[in-house]
RNA sequence: GGAGAGAUGGGUGAGUGGCUGAAACCAGCAGUUUGCUAAACUGCCGUACCCGCAAGGGUACCGCGGGUUCGAAUCCCGCUCUCUCCGCCA
């Protein structure tokens, strides 16, 4: 959430801000918010005033009464009684205003950082670098889609769409034999690999409260994008971010503990309510899947320097599996709701085709931390909002269908050498 | 699911109607003392919003929401959460 006394100082900032993410109704929306927080402050110094004089009064009051002055006690007492209904209604209307304020407030989306490129769409991403080499398929490669049916145990699919129909509905799907080896591998890798980075592990639960689905940004407007448990009012976790951010929640942070820095494997859940196509076939799309997220707090001025050795560490992981990969900066348009600045690292499918995102790497700024109210006292000033990142280091079914596809020959899927140690085998064949 | 207890500042924890934005202690900050370290001593030390160039001033906040009262951390009502015991259970 941006904060109603940047915007005032910072207007034309906050429009140009707005007019790369394309957002619709920036002037009018800005006009609104500074004509709200004008009457706010109006009725609040008119409200202030007024208690003020009645505090004074129940002094004087107490004072009399202690003097034995009953009559100008009770005279004072009458004057208070139209104070006092009028305090009821500045109240009222300062609630109604706060509230006014706070529901645009919510639909107003991160500022972009200077160095995101203007655009509508995913077309317009800028590709800030591209890594290794497209492997040559064989003849006859398949997509990872037609690989699985292959190679399950006893003549059936490693990775069982049908059956996870049957008891679930689709996209979730059931990992069988070695495709359910290589997932523990490669959650065990990552885990590994982040520790080893200085990210110190986190098993949070899976399922949020609304007040954790608002603190992140997913609240109130991305709803329909979570499951939900009506019963208990609890939403499953779109992503890992979501419950490691919000342990960080209405939290003082001491100086010395920054930057944190944590990882967490769990597995994540979307509705993905409306997108279907030719694009969400296999494991390209799911409803449930793994993911190994990083999250940081940071320092403000360190945040973007985090946010380069976070890009560099998914890179290194994406090498070490020895995956092509590109690096997008997103464009103003393709940017998620609460990022200032995000990259996505895309692996190449090779019978796909096609790019697959298994990354998406973000610094909110204060974003997220203004909804969390995540602060730290720094060099001895007043509590500060601090800087809240995350990204996937990585989200696994993609780089499932990568390894398949990239990796297939006539013998058999080759398995990345690094995570040879972890799953105990070196092809699946 | 049943019964009881509780929720106060960064932490522990006093406080039952005005002198309490809140004792004390711990932590933190500044200083004094001091071969060094440690200790001791002194002072400072909550958050948000509003007015103000500033100095400064105002308002609100003792889990949340209402109420009583001239005046509420304190009294009343509702809610939420936590803890303890019992039950159930991986």
């Amino acid at each position: 959430m941006l904060q109603i006394p940047f915007i005032r100082d910072n207007k034309e900032l906050t429009l140009a801000g707005l007019r790369k993410r394309n957002f619709a109704n920036a002037e009018a929306v800005v006009e609104q918010l500074l004509d709200l927080d004008q009457q706010r402050r109006d009725t609040q110094k008119t409200l202030d005033d007024g208690l003020a004089r009645q505090n004074a009064i129940a002094k004087e009051i107490g004072q009399l009464m202690k003097t034995g002055q009953k009559e100008a006690a009770e005279a004072a007492k009458a004057e208070t009684a139209d104070l006092k209904a009028q305090s009821k209604t500045l109240t009222d209307q300062l609630a109604d205003l706060e509230q006014q304020l706070q529901a645009i407030l919510v639909t107003v989306p991160n500022l972009p950082h200077s160095s995101v490129p203007v655009g509508r769409s995913a077309e317009d991403n800028e590709v800030v670098l591209e890594w290794g080499e497209k492997p040559i398929l064989h003849a006859d490669a398949q997509p990872h889609w037609e690989l699985i049916k292959r190679y399950g145990p006893n003549g059936g699919p490693m990775i069982d769409f049908d059956l996870g129909n049957k008891i679930s509905g689709a996209g979730f799907p059931v990992y069988k034999g070695k495709a359910a080896r290589l997932q523990r591998a490669m959650i065990n890798f990552f885990l590994d690999e982040a520790l080893a980075a200085d990210y110190s592990e986190v098993q949070p639960p899976i399922v949020i409260n609304e007040a954790s689905g608002f603190g992140t940004g997913q609240l109130p407007d991305k709803e329909g994008q979570m499951y939900y448990a009506t019963a208990d009012e609890l939403y499953l976790i779109p992503t890992a971010e979501v419950p490691i951010t919000n342990l960080y929640r209405d939290v003082l942070v001491a100086e010395a503990e920054l930057p944190i820095r944590h990882v967490g494997y769990t597995p994540c859940f979307r509705r993905e309510a409306g997108s279907w196509g030719a694009h969400v076939r296999g494991l390209n799309r799911l409803h449930q899947f793994d993911k190994v997220e990083i999250v940081r707090i940071e320092r403000p001025e360190n945040s973007y320097a985090a946010l380069e050795q976070m890009s560099q560490y998914v890179q290194g992981l994406l090498q070490k599996l020895e995956l092509p990969y590109r690096v997008l900066r997103l464009c103003g348009g393709d940017m998620g709701f609460t990022s200032a600045l995000t990259y996505d690292m895309e692996v190449w499918s090779a019978a796909q085709g096609r790019w697959l995102e298994v990354s998406s790497v973000s610094n909110f700024e204060t974003y997220q931390a203004n909804r969390l109210k995540l602060r730290a006292k720094l060099d001895g000033n007043k509590p500060t909002l601090l800087h809240t990142l995350n990204g996937s280091a990585l989200a696994l079914p993609r780089i499932v269908a990568s390894i398949l596809e990239n990796n297939q020959t006539p013998e058999g899927i080759r398995i990345p050498a690094v995570l040879v140690p972890y799953c105990g085998f070196e092809v699946i064949s």
